[in-house]
Formats: structure tokens, C-alpha cells, sequence
DNA sequence: CTAATCACCGCAAACGTTTGCGGAATCCTT
DNA sequence: AAGGATTCCGCAAACGTTTGCGGTGATTAG
């Protein structure tokens, strides 16, 4: 029951090794008879190549690495589903790992995107990654990585992100458009560059803009963290007209401490969240967001692989824009 | 920057390949003295076998296939999560594709996987998956294929299911001790053996044990229309007093129509469900459950793939045990 | 009729490993 | 001292492809 191979193929019929080769891919010194000949029994046998021999001998595996801190997310979610359409339609394979946050794992993932080959790697690095030295190692191999979402800070590499710094403007601006006075503001873990752009962001855009707003801030790094700092908060004196959620996760927090302590959205606190969309459709009200599409940066980061992939590229840092969609919460 | 190679360790040590090939995996034939010298060099060269070059000869990939309709299912993703884990820690890597929920995908992929010459894979197939051929070509590669969760209906394969049957009874038990009376249960794709399994046994033992209840079921395959069917019952005469949702797609429409009509859970209407956990946690009160753990699955799936390597198995049905979870919402 | 052109195909090396086998030292045994 | 063990290592083939180069026979040109 073992697979066929070329040389199979060249026996039963009667030819050599490369004229089968060569006539499997239409080259023109192969005459249309015997590539007929040769089509019609690969076909009937079956005939897969052997993907590892192809790539031993041509260098070029045709498979696209792709390392998230985790795929149970619904961001990373729709960005791995872009690059698996686009791979597809091109002719690439995808292997995915998780790091589960976790930089030993993560390094060790790494290790088996090496020993396998790959042409190409997307990587959302973990929050708390600082020795790339297995990104480099994949650097010298020639192999093209593409960060995107959470990024390392550093100069001369490739990334891919949303446009985190307008998102957080655009939330800010969207909050100070409906005259709200005292906003909540809940980000994400202290480390990640991502929390940083948008802190910035929003905070900047509301102090210049509307000085007369009282803004409370608070670092979460898991959804139960920010359910306990909102419902600290909200049964305080300080209870605020609104609440801003940088992420799904800390989204999540949010609404449950809000559910709980029956408060009505947006009757009497608002939200808003930055959010690709799935959990904040979930709920009636519907969570208005400013939205971050992992599918769209999908595309991007892939055609961006291509040409890396083509030419050697100068690092680049691309930025996708965001776009606001609104519900029933504020 | 070529990556090293057995050939360069060997040329640069003055050895052979074959020598630097035995001390790298600690043969007894080699000197402790070589060994560590090849070790040495192949440590600060960072050498990385080439996976390719050892499946090629070895015909063993260590690479294990995972095949689903999405990735971006609370389900599914505890499964791969597990898998994965499992996997890091014996050795394997992991291969993900999509089939969307598309034979002609999912065909693709299979493809794919026959062409990286996986050596398992773990499938869950698409509700209209009617032909096996794509699975079948594996199997003639002595490629162990084991089905999880949405299996063929068919004899002589490998199947790991939740309990399905058992869930089923659970979650009519649990109704019937609650004492509802008018209970409108939402079923998933017709099409599904996991449908059929959960829906007679839901109806059979509510129908034996509690004869007095009246019943009103309904399929649907999104969530949408899952809410637009709860919508409809719920402002007609027939409006239930308690709603079971087979699958987490399922809760999701049904919460959202009850939220939209303010409809208070559980005063005015109960939910139960069947569901790994992640969205009943999601709203307050929480929703009771009856828990189908993925990461259980694949623990199990795992297990059983591995002695299908070691030694051909017999073609097993596995199944795996559902609990009860008390949310606030029965 | 000779020489050049062309269409078609095979030889053999190479990609980076693994592994059976055999060979040269070194060792122990009596 | 001579024979057999033992220790350590290299040779070469094999896995399934791809590809540069060279070769054969047929066709065309002059």
C-alpha cells in the first residue's frame, strides 16, 4: 500500500525518472503524447509527489508558519482564516502553534518551524517575549518573518498591525461626541506595545479635546481582573457614564460586572470596546466597537509575505485602518 | 546563511557524516569524546535536523494532520489546544486546515495532507461531507485517520464522540427535575449523526419519563436563524417555559432573541444547553450546561492515535463522558 | 548530399538524512 | 603470542524529486 512514486510511474511505463517529472509539469521537450500517457496513469494511480522530496530538492517547502499566543481568539482567529484562504489559492499549506503565551513554548515552536522548513512565518509574539533569538535564527535562514497584532519593539523588522493608534482616537473622539462626561477607561496587559498605542491615543485625544471629562484608568490582564475592577468601580462614588474596553477580553470582564449588578446599557452606563466584532454582537444591546479585522489584516500581512517572498523586502511597518461600527451602548 | 548541515559538522570535524549522524542520537557505537565534540559544534552552529531530509528517509514525518470545518469553534479549539499539547511533548507538530465547512475544501486539504505525508490525522467532517474518497486515499497510505466530533456514519473507522446520547438524557433529565412543563428545544443541522443522537435521546426520555410535558422542536444551522425561530415562539401563544439549545451556535441566537424581547432568565423562561462552557459564562445569570469538553476529547484522541502508530488498532468508537454544569439560568 | 536544426528523451548528480555492513584498531583471554 | 571480542568509525545505498547536460533520430535548409 505504499504511495506511487515517479520511478513506479516511469516502469509501468516504460520511460525514465525525468521525462515523467518533466511531462507532470508540462514541460515543452516533453511531447504531448507521452504527457498524456504519463497524465492519464498519475491520475489513475493516484499520485500525490512526495511534498518532502520536492522541497529537499528545491529548497522551497511552500508551507507558511503561523505562531499566535493562542488560536482561541477571535482575532487571531480571522487573521489565521485570511492567510489559510489566500495560501490555499496560492498554493501554500499553513502550519499553526500556539505559545500559549508562554515564551519556552514558544521558543520550542519555533525550533519545529525551522526543523520543518518553513518558507514563511506570521508570529504574534507573546506578551512577555524579549529574547527573539529564535526569529532571528529563522532571519539568517533567509526565511521572512512577518509580525503582526502584538509586535516586538524594535526597528528593521516586518509588522503587520491595525491602526491601534487611531483606533484609540477614534474611541475617544466617538466618547466625546456624545457629550459622555465620566469615562472608565480599562486596557490590556502593561507590557504589550499594543495597550501602549492605544492608551496613548485615548487619553491624549480626550485631555486635548474635551478637558472638561473626568477619566479613570485601570489595567487588566484577564477577563476576571477587569470584571473585579468594574464592579469596584461601579458601586463606588466614582461611578462612571461610561466604560471603555480596549479589548475583547477586558470586554468580556466589563459585561459580566455590568450584567451582575444589573446596570443598564447604555441607559445608565455606556460602553465601548475596541473589538473585531464577534463578542459584541452577542449581546442586546449590541456593543458599538471600533473594529479591528483580523481578516483584513489577513490579506494584507499575506500579500505582504508574497512579495517578501519574491524579492527581499526593506523592512516595512504596515498599518491597516480602523472603522467604527456602531450599536446600541452608547 | 545556509543552514548546517550533517555534511559540514562532519567535513569541519574531520569525521564522516554517518559518525556525526550516530553521535547527534547518542549511539552506543560512538565515543562519549566525538559525541561531545560533534555536540558542541552542532550546539553553537545551531544545527536543526532538516525534517524533510529525516521523513524521507525515515517515512515518518512526525507531523499529525488536524482537520475541521472551523477553527474559530469554543470546541474545536480546546480540541486542537489539546492535541497540540499532547503533541509538543511527544514529539509531533501539527498541521491545521479549514474545510469552511466545503467538501471541495475539505477535499484540498486533504490533499495537502497527503502530500506532506502526515503521518494522523484528526478530522471532524463537514455536515455535508458525502464522499470518503479523500479519506480513504490516507487510509491506503496506512495514514490512521480518527474522526471527533461530526464522524461519517459508517462502520470500520475511527471515531472518538462526546456521549452524545448520554448529553441528551442529561440535559432532559435535568428539565424534568426542574419540573418545566412547555419546553421548545432547538436542534442543529439535519443532517447531523450528532444531531440525531442528541434529538431521540432528548425526546425519548423526555417523552417516557414525563409524559405530561408538551414539547415544540426546531433545527436550525446558524444562529441566526435560531433566533428568528425563538422569536417567533416566544411572542406566539405557544411560548415556552423553557428553551434547550443543543450547541453553543445555537444558545447564541436563542440568548440574543431573549435578550431583545427583555425576557428574564430563568423567571420567565429557562435555558439549558449543551456546550463546552465558554459562552454560557458569558452572561448573568450564568447558563447551565452540560459540559462537552474538547480538551478532553482531544486528550483522548491523542492517546488513541498514538497506539495506532505503535500498532495497527482495530477500528474503535471511543466515547467520552458529559457532566452537568449549574449555571443560575433552570 | 551534407550540415544544421529541432523535437524528444535519458543520465546522473544533487538535496540532507539514516542505517546495514564491513573494517581497522585496541582490548582481553588463555 | 595468537586468537577472539570489543570499540569505534567510514562506505555506500537509499528515500523521491528536480534539472543541467548530452544524445539520438528525424526534419529542414542550402
Amino acid at each position: 500500500m505504499t504511495s506511487p512514486t515517479l520511478k513506479k510511474i516511469a516502469e509501468t511505463l516504460g520511460l525514465s525518472v525525468s521525462t515523467v517529472s518533466r511531462a507532470m509539469k508540462s514541460h515543452p521537450d516533453i511531447s504531448a503524447l507521452t504527457r498524456q500517457k504519463v497524465m492519464d496513469l498519475a491520475n489513475s494511480l493516484d499520485y500525490e509527489p512526495n511534498a518532502n522530496a520536492v522541497q529537499l530538492r528545491t529548497k522551497n517547502s511552500r508551507l507558511l508558519g503561523v505562531l499566535v499566543p493562542s488560536i482561541s481568539n477571535f482575532f487571531y482567529d480571522s487573521f489565521i482564516a485570511a492567510i489559510e484562504e489566500e495560501g490555499r489559492s496560492n498554493g501554500y499549506a499553513i502550519m499553526i502553534l500556539q505559545s500559549g503565551n508562554q515564551p519556552s513554548i514558544e521558543m520550542e515552536n519555533l525550533k519545529l518551524f525551522r526543523q520543518n522548513r518553513i518558507s514563511g512565518l506570521f508570529a504574534a509574539i507573546t506578551s512577555h517575549t524579549d529574547d527573539l533569538s529564535g526569529f532571528d535564527k529563522l532571519g539568517d535562514m533567509d526565511t521572512p518573518v512577518i509580525f503582526f497584532d502584538v509586535v516586538p519593539e524594535k526597528a528593521d523588522i516586518h509588522t503587520v498591525c491595525q491602526a491601534d493608534t487611531q483606533a484609540g482616537q477614534m474611541a475617544a473622539a466617538t466618547i466625546i461626541q456624545k457629550k459622555k462626561k465620566k469615562v472608565f477607561a480599562v486596557f490590556g496587559d502593561q507590557h504589550l506595545s499594543i495597550t501602549h498605542k492605544r492608551f496613548d491615543a485615548f487619553m491624549q485625544t480626550l485631555t486635548q479635546h474635551a478637558p472638561g471629562i473626568t477619566i479613570t484608568t485601570a489595567h487588566a490582564s484577564s477577563s476576571d481582573e477587569a470584571k473585579a475592577l468594574t464592579e469596584k468601580i461601579i458601586t463606588s462614588a466614582k461611578k462612571p457614564d461610561t466604560i471603555f474596553c480596549m479589548s475583547d477580553e477586558i470586554l468580556i470582564g466589563v459585561l459580566k460586572a455590568l450584567q451582575e449588578n444589573g446596570i443598564c446599557i447604555p441607559g445608565e452606563i455606556a460602553v465601548i470596546a475596541i473589538s473585531n466584532g464577534f463578542i459584541p454582537k452577542l449581546f442586546h444591546p449590541e456593543i458599538t466597537y471600533i473594529e479591528t479585522s483580523g481578516h483584513a489584516l489577513g490579506k494584507l500581512a499575506f500579500t505582504h509575505m508574497m512579495h517578501c517572498l519574491q524579492a527581499k523586502q526593506e523592512p516595512a511597518a504596515i498599518i491597516l485602518d480602523a472603522v467604527l461600527v456602531e450599536g446600541g451602548s452608547l
